[in-house]
RNA sequence: GCGAGCGUGGCGGAACGGUAGACGCGUCGGGUUUAGGUCCCGGUGUCCGCAAGGACGUGGGGGUUCGACUCCCCCCGCUCGCACCA
């Protein structure tokens, strides 16, 4: 090996071989004694090679089970493929294959490329959703979620992709839009399997207190807000002309008393029977049917006008008797609350722009007050906007002067005394839509009977194979299974009668929210083992894009309360702590084929190897920012990475033509371990941007040593072991090789992490500032423990400080030993 | 509109309330080399100055403090999330 000039191809290719041969990144599920560590990245889906996203998330997802593997740790950090989704038909479609082939070709390629990698993955429990030895199990689950009624067949407005021809989740809409094509997003009125999450949606938002301080901020926002929990009241008016009750959801039962009219949403079965056979039948008709042919993006624009139509009907407002007129109003939605609301246009923007434009009262009910809490008279004439803020009530009968929070306590109250109303939690969530119309997705585990009704498939009949004589896999609004009799006609399991296979498949979202127990243990007979679970998780570490905060996330903590409940494990939450990675862009875009700005992380390899491949993504930035890979090159870490390798063959052998050792370097010792604190802190701490360039700083401050004769062969030898360890988990593979050439015979990676001696990360001097009124002028070189007297003194004794002194006397002196002493005059 | 975050050299970015700009890219100068590349050394926030030195400087304005990129208030700009949720 060449001691001036460093390849990294052919030294890459020996270790990522010699590596998987001996296994060496499997976790030891015998040994109990050291500590176990469960690292996870999200896993990928195999939609081509990997991409520079990839890079970034697997590269900084590999640190901490390296480091922590070092440290002496049991670790777990394993992978496999969310293999099934509409993209390997879509690609079959095209190509004319099976979506089967698309797919474990793509496996394979991205496989081949994270042994590129050198990502220390446990290799012998990887496996693909889209496995049947998988699948089987996430069709066991989703029966004792059916046995249990938290998995349901409902008829109802759902999200449909015309694109797709499938259904979608709420959450996989995206301002209106289809999430993976971007398609208008329409409303169908259809029979789909659903996934109670609303029943799990209070201990969704409970148990994020354990995750506060570990999830970011951020996705825990956005998982509050998606949940969407709003507390008030379920209020019961009743129909003046009928007297049917009409139930509303109001966060400010305390506004009872400003409702000047009614809203139904327009799809309320109510709006329907108040106007069969009237005279306002025809235009409510109309405008049903015009908001119903609007797509969800045009009815959710809050720019444009709200809406509605009169009912000719009345209700009665159960707090003061008043009638008040009934509307159908495209602002209201069906899916959210009752889908009715009593309108207070004082004190709420939408009813308030409502009641403008079609010429209805507006009652202020809140006395509102200037700045200094002074009463202002009364004037809904001249509102320009509603008043939705505190205040004490008017216009209130006997509530009247209370302030808001009371009066919504008073008022709920009274209204469940007299049965009117009860005070009400609402959730936004709404439940999770499993079902799709598309082939490469898990088969969902029912047989519909004509005399049974829903028969779950015997567990010992899974699994449920995907019927391989599908050869048409065009969207076409009904799943392609129902396209093969052999798989459709079945006999009932419970009767013994003629039946059907259900022939939807599942969300693909259902796969992954559980696969990190799998992990555990590919069992064979259970989807995992609960005792290695239970040693294993829940996950320490989970790497991934921010783009699930969601989706995936949301889903997989709503699954594993299921099974907590189901008593197949013992916690509630399946990740303590979670790290988002930022995006990689191209000059602020994302990068893809179709825009030309692809880089691949292949094509990095290949020119400069994996080991710059991932330092350069890791020292690009703060992990969780967005990379600009149009700001980055390679360049200054394959530099780098040649300095190390030419610095440590010199400290290790003395080959080279750098100077001949002299006597010992304090400096470079200190150094040494100083580097070993500062890189060991960042990696916990996942700076791994400020951890190179502390790297680098050794790297530096070592070949200054040897080239200028400093430091003894062991001071050398020492700061040389020391770099090649802490750059072992950010760059395994030129550590590897330096680590022979150390003279060790093992692993690096299976090397003791080194610790560093507090004494010797002093400096050995530190330069301290001396500042006249807070302004630097003039430092001097001080021992790291000097006194604050003797700082003082030569403070004060400094030409330069007395200089600008000019004469004026000393007010004040605040001394920090040893970095600094402010001189401060009077004035 | 609501919520969260962010504004630092030519660029990516560093800075427990205590030396602003670590580290790297780029660039300029020098050395090695037949040459190019590599490699090595040095400079590189702005302005004034031959220099010594000085002034200014972390989006803008105010405040707290001996001292503010950092903490507080207001404003401007950008990014992300949610968005008629009653």
């Amino acid at each position: 090996m060449d001691v001036d000039r460093y390849d990294p191809q052919q030294v890459e290719a020996k270790w990522a071989a010699a590596w998987e041969e001996q296994g060496l990144y499997r976790a030891d599920e015998s040994d109990t004694t050291r500590p176990r560590i469960y690292a996870l990245d999200m896993f990928p889906y195999p939609s081509g090679d990997l991409h520079m996203g990839h890079l970034e998330a697997f590269s900084g997802g590999d640190v901490i089970p390296r480091l922590k593997r070092m440290q002496g740790h049991n670790v777990l950090h394993p992978i496999g493929w969310d293999s099934f989704g509409l993209p390997a038909e879509n690609a079959a479609i095209k190509r004319g294959t099976h979506p089967k082939t698309w797919t474990y070709q793509n496996i394979d390629t991205q496989r081949a490329t994270f042994h590129r990698l050198g990502i220390s993955f446990d290799w012998s429990r990887t496996f693909n959703t889209s496995d049947p030895d998988y699948y089987r199990w996430t069709q066991w689950l989703f029966l004792r979620f059916w046995e249990r009624g938290l998995a349901y067949r409902k008829a109802s407005p759902v999200n449909w992709c015309p694109n797709d021809q499938t259904v979608l989740a709420n959450e996989q809409v995206i301002n209106g839009h289809c999430e993976r094509c971007d398609a208008l997003v329409e409303k169908r009125e259809l029979t789909q399997w659903f996934f109670k999450i609303t029943a799990y949606a209070q201990r969704l938002l409970d148990d994020m207190a354990e995750l506060e301080g570990r999830w970011s901020d951020k996705v825990l926002t956005m998982q509050r807000n998606w949940i969407g929990r709003s507390t008030g009241a379920e209020v019961d008016f009743t129909v003046v002309e009928t007297g049917a009750p009409v139930r509303v959801f109001t966060t400010r039962p305390d506004t009872l008393f400003g409702a000047t009219f009614f809203v139904l949403a327009p799809e309320h079965p109510l709006a329907e029977r108040l106007v069969a056979g009237g005279p306002h039948e025809a235009a409510f008709r109309a405008f049903r049917e015009r908001v119903e042919r609007e797509t969800e993006v045009e009815r959710l624009s809050a720019e444009r006008d709200k809406e509605g139509v009169f009912l000719g009907a009345h209700v009665v407002n159960p707090v003061n008797g008043e009638h008040i007129p009934v509307w159908a109003a495209d602002y209201v939605l069906t899916e959210y609350g009752t889908g009715a609301i009593m309108a207070v246009p004082a004190h709420d923007q939408r009813d308030f722009e409502f009641a403008r434009k079609y010429g209805l009262e507006v009652r202020m009910v809140i006395q509102p007050t200037t700045d200094d809490g002074t009463p202002v008279p009364l004037d809904p004439e001249s509102m320009t906007e509603a008043m939705p803020g505190d205040g004490r009530l008017v216009n209130s009968g006997p509530y009247d002067g209370l302030p808001v929070p009371e009066a919504i306590a008073r008022i709920t109250a009274d209204l469940e005394t007299r049965g009117q109303g009860s005070a009400a939690i609402n959730f936004r969530l709404r439940d999770w839509l499993v079902s799709r119309q598309r082939y490469w997705g898990c088969p969902i585990p029912i047989i519909h009977c004509p005399a049974c009704g829903e028969v779950g498939v015997p567990d010992d009949q899974l699994p449920v194979l995907l019927p391989e004589d599908v050869t048409d896999f065009k969207p076409k609004g009904v799943s392609p299974l129902a396209t093969s009799a052999r798989f459709v006609e079945v006999t009932c399991p419970t009767c013994g009668g003629p039946a059907t296979r259900e022939t939807d498949t599942m969300d693909t979202f259902v796969d992954s929210s559980w696969y990190f127990l799998r992990y555990t243990g590919l069992d064979p007979d259970r989807p995992f083992d609960p005792d290695r679970v239970a040693a294993w998780m829940p996950v320490d570490q989970y790497t991934g894009g921010i783009e699930h905060a969601i989706l995936h996330l949301l889903y997989s903590r709503f699954f594993v309360k299921v099974l907590h409940d189901l008593g197949m494990v013992p916690f509630t939450e399946p990740f303590s702590n979670l790290l988002n990675q930022g995006m990689v862009v191209m000059h602020g875009a994302a990068m893809s084929k179709s825009r030309g700005n692809l880089v691949e992380p292949t094509a990095i390899i290949d020119q400069y190897g994996a080991d710059v491949a991932r330092l350069t993504i890791l020292f690009a930035g703060p992990f969780e920012d967005d990379v600009d890979w149009a700001d980055v090159s390679p360049e200054g870490v394959a530099r780098w990475i040649q300095r190390v390798w030419r610095a440590v063959n010199t400290a290790a052998g003395g080959q080279g033509a750098e100077a001949a050792e002299a006597g010992s370097d304090l400096g470079l010792v200190r150094l040494a371990h100083r580097t070993t604190r500062d890189v060991t802190d960042d990696l916990e701490r996942f700076r791994f941007n400020t951890a190179i360039s502390k790297l680098m700083v050794l790297t530096n401050g070592l070949g200054e040593a040897l080239r200028n004769g400093r430091g003894s062969a062991a001071e050398r030898r020492d700061a040389a072991s020391r770099l090649v360890l802490l750059l072992a988990p950010l760059a395994p593979f030129v550590t590897e090789e330096l680590w022979r050439v150390l003279g060790n015979t093992s692993s690096v990676h299976l090397a003791r992490w080194p610790d560093h001696d507090p004494e010797l990360t002093r400096a050995e001097s530190v330069t301290c500032v001396l500042q006249v009124d807070g302004k630097v002028r003039d430092r001097i070189e001080v021992e790291p423990e000097v006194g604050e007297e003797e700082l003082r003194s030569a403070a004060l004794a400094s030409a330069k400080v007395q200089a600008a002194l000019a004469g004026r006397p000393v007010a004040r002196v605040v001394v920090v030993p040893p970095k600094l002493v402010n001189l401060v005059t009077g004035a």
